[in-house]
DNA sequence: ACAACGCATTGACGGTTGTCAATGGGTATG
DNA sequence: CATACCCATTGACAACCGTCAATGCGTTGT
């Protein structure tokens, strides 16, 4: 992450299109992770049950934030789609984790927040 | 990041709020540059930058991506804006770097990509 | 002076997003 | 059965986002 102090020079109309090293898949797969965090509610959401040691149910997070039940619902639903958490039901209540065979990447993401 | 196979045992009408540990502002923050990266392109653009060894100058990206030179500049201020990216202009070019003093969240962040 | 280049800004457009009210379905309790 | 609770889905709406065409401005080369 060393970067150089002085400018490169250049000549008009000569561009150095900068090698693209990620792969296009990743890159799609990346994104969507970043735009199910890229939300404050859904960042806070995310770290808790990072930092949970028990699967967290949804009534928690509908009396933890000032939103109406069906936005709380609506966020763990994109979570759930951008394959980060996963849901197993008890009784009356649905209780969300990490999903348990989460991508290095996503880990790695989750792990560099908060 | 260790969960426990059980569920909790729950009661009707009681809810167990899960502590937030993360302070206000730095969740603001924090989503602000994951809004920034939550995009193919600028998501490209910030590794590409993160792995440079020089600045890069837009007409690169614009070289790069197949987006007209209007919307790569609008992704770069985006990325100027959420504090990510800083630019010289030398000449006719403008080249873009990572911040110098980039925050170590937002340092922790970049480094998880890719 | 004039033309060419690099880049930012503006305006406009369709698509996406965050939010809520209303509704419905499933499960436990009286 | 009837009621209360938990949760997901639908529909609607304003706000935001990604993109491009057009324009403008500063710099460089002829």
């Amino acid at each position: 992450m060393a970067k150089a102090a002085t400018l490169p020079e250049r000549e008009r109309g000569v561009c150095c299109p900068p090698t693209i090293k990620v792969r296009p898949e990743r890159v799609e797969g990346t994104t969507e992770i970043l735009k199910a965090l890229a939300d404050p509610t859904r960042l806070q959401m995310a770290i808790a049950l990072r930092d949970a040691d028990q699967p967290v149910c949804v009534c928690d997070f509908t009396a933890t934030f000032d939103l109406s039940q069906p936005t709380v619902s609506h966020h763990m639903a994109r979570l759930r789609e951008a394959g980060l958490v996963e849901v197993t039901k008890k009784g009356i209540w649905s209780f969300y984790r990490l999903r348990s065979d989460l991508p290095l990447g996503a880990r790695r993401i989750l792990e560099a927040l908060g």
